[in-house]
DNA sequence: GAGTCGCGTCCCATGAGGTGGGACGCATCC
DNA sequence: GGATGCGTCCCACCTCATGGGACGCGACTC
């Protein structure tokens, strides 16, 4: 009867879990609190600490520790935010201009957005997104527009999935969620009505590759009486096509189901670093 | 005769061996490239692999594979370079408003500069730098206006190490680069006149912590015949010390030794929060 | 079409090394 | 003084990483 005591061990996945037990907010943390995080031994997390701090993973303060900054470093070689943010970053910056508020670019990591850059404007509100952060899918401009062009499959996934709300006024109805997405498709363009926090609204397009494939999401976002996400939409569907046709993107975007989509090649957008 | 075989091993090392073997220009890489670049057996390299991709900290698309983004997610989380990014980013953007040229935030890591964040121009010219690259810190401007403030044991391992030349103009004799560092330690400013790139100046300045350790620095860069580091240098100094203010920086910028230097406490920025 | 090369994958006997409960010294707090 | 938390270290057990080699595959060459 029952799980034998979860034969899912394995050194590296403890290593890891060390690594991801290391909050955004705390700078240094102790091996005590590391190993109450995440649910191993004090001795098994003290010697694992050791061991990445000799590999300047970890940093060693006295007892204290903090993430090593080999890990930045590594972090920024990662291809799926290095070639995107790199091909964005002009287009972002003229759309921060021209709209004067807050510019995001954000990728699909399952049923969530992650962050890969982000303007900020002076007065602009506080977002909950960090670069590197985590946000819901289902309740970001960015997350719609990404899962409206995604496959099936992943749709799917999320729409069967917990859809948990970030406020009062997230979607977090299965089929309404699914009409929204249809509607995106159609216009090419996702809106945010304070689904993410309260006071903010946002508009957001989907950034395309080669094959049609979607890699993720350019997005405005503002205070609800400062800024109309109808009026900054065509600001950000238009910097979305750009960056998609300079991405190898050839035809219109349409439903992936549509067009001449050549799957098995994959991404490959390997060879367009520096 | 000769070292038995380097007894030097771990799984951890060679985790992190293979991790390394990424290079920020390629994208899509093969085991026995990895293994190739590693030195380790092509069977041992295929179960890491395999193994990382468990964790999600690599992505196998079929054979090939590259660097997961979960990477990307811990690394922003680097104090080192988060707290530091964030507090230095508005003081960069003004920087680059008020100068019109590329604006570089970096730290030291060992012999060399780790770069976290830049600020590019239009029209300016390619540099050498990178986010999250490496550069050694004796022939960049941030690299210098770092080493002047740093403890002596620091600023000696470098003039004493290998003192590798990125151009012509690198200043790569020990003695004249120490002297060199006393004129930036009572300048307050470094400058850069071909020393990192052909056709490349800049002038930078160190940022201080609250008990007056060298946090990194900041510079501003350009073309030779376009931009006098002279003519930047106060705006640099200016924004470099309104920067170490607001991260706790109380007395004037000295040499380390000078002062009330309360070492002991260490960098301890942790708590300054999201 | 036979040969060759490089690739990713898998197997398996060997032994290196990760495991974790527990002990120890040390601070801090009541 | 007792209690609680911390980081560190030890050591007998036994899991699991090791790497040479075999295998199938596709892409070339002669």
């Amino acid at each position: 009867m029952g799980m034998p005591e979860i034969p899912d061990d394995s050194y590296l996945r403890r290593v890891v879990a060390v690594l991801g037990a290391f909050r955004a907010e705390d700078g240094e943390v102790g091996a005590a609190e590391l190993a109450r995080r995440t649910g191993l031994p004090k001795s098994t997390v003290h010697r694992i600490t050791v061991a990445l701090a000799e590999e300047g993973l970890l940093e060693r303060q006295g007892s204290a520790m903090r993430l090593g900054l080999r890990l930045f470093e590594i972090g920024q070689r990662v291809p799926r935010q290095r070639v995107l943010r790199d091909a964005a970053l002009p287009y972002m910056t003229d759309l921060r201009e021209a709209t004067r508020q807050t510019v995001h670019l954000a990728v699909l990591e399952g049923n969530e957005v992650v962050y890969v850059e982000i303007l900020g404007t002076p007065g602009g509100p506080v977002m909950p997104s960090r670069v590197g952060g985590r946000l819901p899918a289902h309740a970001t401009g960015v997350g719609k527009a990404i899962l409206a062009y995604s496959p099936p499959p992943v749709t799917r996934a999320v729409l069967d999935g917990e859809l948990a709300r970030l406020s009062e006024r997230s979607v977090i109805a299965p089929g309404l969620l699914a009409r929204e997405l249809a509607g995106i498709r159609r216009d090419g363009v996702a809106y945010d009505y304070e689904e993410s926090g309260r006071g903010i609204v946002c508009a957001a397009s989907p950034v395309l590759g080669p094959d049609g494939e979607v890699l993720g999401a350019l997005s405005v976002s503002g205070w609800v009486n400062r800024m109309r996400p109808a009026g900054v939409a065509p600001a950000v569907h238009t910097a979305a096509l750009a960056l998609s046709r300079t991405l190898g993107h050839r035809d219109r975007p349409r439903t992936p189901s549509t067009g001449h989509v050549r799957a098995e090649r994959g991404l490959q957008m390997a060879g367009i670093g520096p």
